[in-house]
RNA sequence: GUUCCUGUGGACGAAUUGGUUAAGUCGUUGCUCUUUCACAGCAGAGAUUGCGGGUUCGAGCCCCGUCGGGAAUACCA
């Protein structure tokens, strides 16, 4: 079903014994895919996209999903990183079924735990030529980029240049062995060979050709005994039985060497199929989406806070913006996918329905905040408001104000269509949790007149009296008093509104009254009153 | 510089795989609804599919060239 190259033709035609072999082919190649960041800092929103769409096609298959730690960088690994990489995808509700504090029969799930694991495979290629050992020291190969620089060229550690330098192609096999008794320290690099093609057959991006002469001979093993990511990601997606390899289209590039290392451990016929993601771009489109471009364009670009060192290094996240874990996940699913019909709110499990590889676009996406935030605004609405109401505690209760699960759910429901985020409810929606700040003076200056107060004054006291003070009642009343008084809702709405909440815009009137109750109401209408003849007076002396 | 990826209205992107007037959503403008704002509904503006050639009865789709954007080029992942 996913692999177009066992044609369907020979295996009509070779019976049934090669039926079973493909059988146990078909067996072997359970659908696995792995998750596999860097516990460098926190996950930005591009790795949660490859999480998201590692999961969705897991979901869909019906596979396994594995956590992976690569750790295997200590100088930038970052304590906390990794519980904020488990913390940020369990808020989203991606879970794995393999990995680290979960388990599973291929752990450990950390690199820095499997280290004994890949030095066994370095040798191996050295001893079958596809490897060698290199003494050259980091500063002696930095003196020669500058020496290329200032020639304008790059240098590339490859078949051409490694005859010129210090290694166990190019020593004596007595000098090498010296070294390496001693102690020396060395890298383990691979032997690219020259004048071949590798070919990447990508999932998203079709047939990829590279020239190996193009390629440099990478280093598999660090001077200190870590394997680099090359060496560790192919041994450990290897033993892992990883089916699919879904990553930024950044390892695109390194792809042929993954191959090669592939073919040289005699893994090629079991190696996984690659799709490589379009990346996430600037709102501008002026390159990658950094983790600096938060700040810069004032919206999050991670999924959750980081504290980091300082407050350079420290980042609000998604969560903390007030956003919803199943909108930013369905704002994410698109950027750089689409189902191809005209649905676009997707719940995880439609999502996981829905996807396919196959869908996904090749060029890169840029980020959107504005559809990150009308995908925000569609999951609140479509919220029950007593849900609303608790998600939005801790906003309120971070500004200090105390009030009842009622009282939150009543705002929730007539501000969530309203606004964007939660926090924007308690910001724009501040009137329902402390007195007016400011009234909007427009209004005011246009139509008040002080002689209005007293209508005001006796609508509001027939209010009070209903047996029941609740929005419909209010508003039926309401009507009958300005029938009565041969008034319009023009001659007192606009003044109820102001002195209840500061402005013009805002739910109805009526709601508002109900869930402030009557004394807040008749308190709001006293203090607003003198404001409002003060500002008449204002205009009358201008 | 080199290698690789990529290019459809401002943004995301669709287009039955070569078939006629290039979807839809976000954003934007206006209208309707509403006591206001928003939501919702309706309508409008916005694209010679980066550009230039070629193949073809016919090209967003195939070929060649060209330009732009991006990534990689570390004892980082």
């Amino acid at each position: 079903m996913y692999r177009l190259n066992d044609s369907d033709d020979n295996f009509a035609a070779s019976g049934p014994r090669l039926y079973l072999i493909l059988n146990i082919k078909l067996m072997n190649e359970k659908i696995r895919l792995r998750f596999a960041p860097s516990p460098t800092g926190p996950l930005h929103i591009g790795g949660v996209r490859t999480a998201l769409y590692n999961y969705l096609f897991v979901k869909k298959m019906g596979g396994t999903l594995i956590l992976r730690i690569e750790d295997t960088d200590q100088e930038r690994y970052i304590a906390g990183a990794e519980s904020y990489i488990i913390e940020s995808l369990k808020w989203l509700g991606i879970e794995f079924d393999e990995g680290p504090g979960i388990g599973g029969d291929v752990g450990p799930y950390r690199q820095s735990e499997r280290k004994s694991l890949y030095g066994k495979y370095a040798l191996q290629l050295v001893e079958s030529g596809h490897a060698y050992y290199a003494f050259d020291t980091k500063e002696e190969l930095d003196a020669i980029r500058t020496e290329y620089e200032g020639r304008k060229e790059t240098f590339r550690y490859d078949g051409i240049t490694r005859q010129q330098l210090k290694n166990s192609l190019t020593l004596p096999e007595e000098a090498v062995k010296i070294r390496l008794e001693s102690g020396a320290p060395y890298t383990i690099r691979l032997k690219v060979p020259r004048d071949e093609e590798v070919l990447i057959n990508d999932v998203v991006r079709g047939e990829v050709v590279f020239q190996t002469n193009e390629l440099d001979d990478r280093i598999l093993l660090k001077g200190d005994g870590m394997p680099t990511y090359h060496l560790a990601n192919i041994v450990d997606d290897h033993l892992m039985k990883i089916s699919h390899v879904v990553r930024g289209e950044e390892w695109l590039p390194s792809t042929a060497h993954h191959i090669l290392l592939y073919r040289f451990l005699s893994w090629e016929d079991t190696m996984p199929q690659f799709a490589h993601l379009p990346l996430i771009l600037r709102p501008n489109g002026k390159g990658k989406l950094s983790k600096r471009d938060g700040a810069k364009f004032g919206m999050p670009v991670f999924p959750i806070s980081w504290e980091g060192k300082n407050a350079e290094d420290s980042f609000e996240g998604f969560r903390e913006f007030g956003f919803m874990p199943e909108a930013v996940l369905n704002f994410l699913a698109f950027l750089g996918w689409n189902p191809g019909t005209e649905q676009e709110i997707f719940s995880l499990s439609e999502l996981a329905e829905a996807f396919t590889l196959d869908r996904i676009s090749k060029a890169g996406a840029r980020f959107d905040f504005e559809k990150a935030s009308w995908f925000n605004q569609q999951y609140l609405i479509q919220t029950d408001n007593a849900e609303l109401g608790q998600l939005l505690k801790p906003f309120a209760e971070e500004k200090g104000y105390e009030v009842s699960d009622e009282y939150l759910t009543a705002v929730a429901g007539m501000m969530k269509e309203r606004v964007n985020t939660l926090p924007e409810i308690v910001e724009t929606g501040y009137y329902f949790f402390e007195p007016i700040r400011e009234y909007e003076e427009k209004m005011i200056r246009k139509k008040w007149n002080p002689d209005r107060q007293t209508a005001l004054l006796n609508l509001n006291q027939q209010l009070e009296n209903l047996p029941e003070y609740q929005a419909e009642k209010l508003e039926a009343s309401t009507k009958e008093f300005l029938e009565a008084n041969s008034l319009g809702f023009g001659d007192v709405f606009p003044f109820y509104r102001i002195a209840l909440s500061g402005t013009t815009k805002g739910p109805a009137l009526f709601e508002m009254m109900e869930a402030l109750g009557t004394e807040e109401v008749k308190k709001r209408l006293l203090t607003a009153f003198p404001a409002f003849d003060e500002v008449f007076t204002k205009k009358i002396n201008s």
